[in-house]
DNA sequence: CTGAAAGCGCTAACAC
DNA sequence: GTGTTAGCGCTTTCAG
């Protein structure tokens, strides 16, 4: 079943068919109504591959997330494709897990399917396939990776509003020792968020104390790893700054389990401020990045490459805030608990 | 950029080329080398519509799911994504946020796309898309609604294995009223869990008390407003079996803020098994539906309609199994708490 | 306002 | 072992 079929059903030729499907105004009110009953009385559907191979376009965009289960993504995900869908746009959607032949191959498949960009949130990226999508004219919008070029766009998370409205928060607590779980080291993404972390910490005039310099990987796993570090330091920090929420749950279970309590002993803070942080106890405070903005902002970024896929692409930037909740409070006064 | 370029550059025809990409065995190796050197050199990649529109086949299946935030249906994307990657197809991905026009709008804008087959994890089905689906011939396989047809096959959930273990371990418990939270009333799903479960009482030789059957709807308010009614009861169960995992951590919130204690006062007992369930405290005893033998169910169930999209749908089976953690203890001996 | 026809890039007969 | 070619279904000039 064709545009063809279709025209001949209604008498017409598949040209106007077309149009009709199209909305093209050209068309005889009378005729296009004929059209549109044949449409549906077959149950017609286009074929979009057809359209696909003349046009160029696809209307698909890829996403590349590195792990669906950090309910970041899931998050993300939902405005990303409720935005797409609105505009009548698809969405090919592939996991990285974290493996690099993974990326590569993924990438491959999006481009032989012929998507109009990718929007890529996975960190650890290598030059290599990269450089096959800009040479294929594929856009390609990254995360904080701060690189931007012909056909490549990037979104950079403005860490520093979040995190020094969090320093505040907590030095106006009393806190003078606060410490950092940092996601995995390497990636950019961890380098971006550590520094301004240490820049927040200076602007409050304290100082940095290497030690409360700790990395996790972006997991509960991490979190509890790097709290059970710190609390057999000589000296304990009153508060704690994850580079994200899940980070901050392990560090949460470690404090429970040693019976530790939060926020009396511990203040602790998250970041991402994912749905998560309200149903555990306390709810957790944390600087929220608005997954809705962020899918905004690489609709709009992938979006601006429609008319020239190889048009010189910008640097996004999306704002962090601080969200109070349950896992902050006042500092306590001893050294250790 | 195209096959004859790679043709001509290579000094062959592009039914040679066309070989060479396919993997075809009769073409002098020497060739393909030759081949193969140009279109690594020109980071080459085929035209996958062009492919689609010969062939009628896309390599692209659809995944429907109602709501991407609970964790069930992340950790089934990543098995479900990860299996058609290594069979090198793709995974058109999309929510309906328990919205019936949306689910319309899917299902249209994935026929256009000529995916080869749609796995839809949403609940509230209408038959209209259904049947627009069937009639232009693309294979469709739902979730525990026990319907079957040319083209449409079912995977149901057996609900009977895991439940009934978990009142033979309840009632060995000494557990002998048994409150139920089930999921959103209505759906197939729910009615068929609930009915596992009313089963499952009776075959521990139970009776089964109707103030004790409560709806949620599958989410952590729904399992909340249920425990809260059934805390208003004359007499209190001493276990809670609820639809799903979330359901259950709204029950388990509603008696930490009452100062109830699990297991010691109530047992609670979740289903799916997600991971949430091992990060909270106590990690939550649950029937375990594996999202990794769900996922590959439905992949199987798809590709059976690779050679004949319009053959005879089967109904497959999942099973479930009880997960005993730290929820769930001995019965205690009052009546109330 | 409508139709005829070329062509998007690939594959699979079929011919050599 | 390799080339030629028709055609998948759609859109879009160009004619009328």
């Amino acid at each position: 079943m064709d545009m063809r079929d279709i025209a001949r059903i209604a008498g017409v030729s598949s040209a106007t068919v077309s149009r009709v499907i199209n909305g093209s105004n050209s068309v005889n009110p009378a005729t296009a109504e004929k059209v549109r009953r044949v449409i549906e009385e077959t149950k017609f559907v286009p074929n979009g591959s057809a359209t696909t191979l003349k046009y160029g376009r696809s209307s698909t965009y890829g996403l590349i997330i590195p792990d669906i289960t950090n309910p970041f993504f899931p998050e993300f995900i939902r405005s990303f494709e409720a935005i797409l869908a609105k505009n009548r746009q698809d969405m090919l959607m592939a996991t990285t897990d974290h493996q690099s032949t993974n990326l590569q191959q993924t990438i491959q498949r999006m481009m032989i399917r012929q998507v109009d960009g990718i929007a890529l949130l996975a960190s650890e990226i290598e030059t290599e396939p990269i450089e096959a999508l800009l040479h294929n004219r594929i856009p390609l919008v990254t995360m904080d990776r701060r690189v931007v070029g012909p056909g490549l766009s990037d979104i950079s998370i403005h860490n520093g509003s979040g995190m020094n409205a969090a320093l505040q928060y907590l030095h106006g607590l009393g806190h003078r020792r606060i410490a950092y779980i940092g996601g995995s080291p390497g990636l950019t993404i961890s380098d971006h968020r550590k520094r301004a972390f240490v820049k927040a910490v200076q602007s409050v005039g304290l100082p940095v104390e290497p030690a409360f310099l700790r990395s996790g990987n972006y997991r509960i796993r991490g979190g509890e790893t790097a709290m059970t570090e710190i609390l057999d330091l000589e000296t304990w920090p009153t508060a704690i700054l994850a580079a994200n929420d899940l980070t901050a749950i392990g560090a949460l279970r470690v404090l429970h389990n040693r019976g530790l309590a939060v926020p009396k002993d511990f203040s602790i803070i998250g970041f991402d401020d994912i749905e998560l942080t309200d149903i555990i106890s306390p709810p957790l405070t944390s600087v929220r990045l608005s997954r809705q903005t962020l899918a905004e902002t690489f609709v709009t970024a992938l979006a601006s490459f429609a008319g020239e896929r190889h048009g010189m692409g910008k640097e996004f930037s999306v704002k962090t805030s601080l969200v109070v909740k349950g896992s902050t409070g006042p500092a306590r006064k001893k050294t250790r608990s």
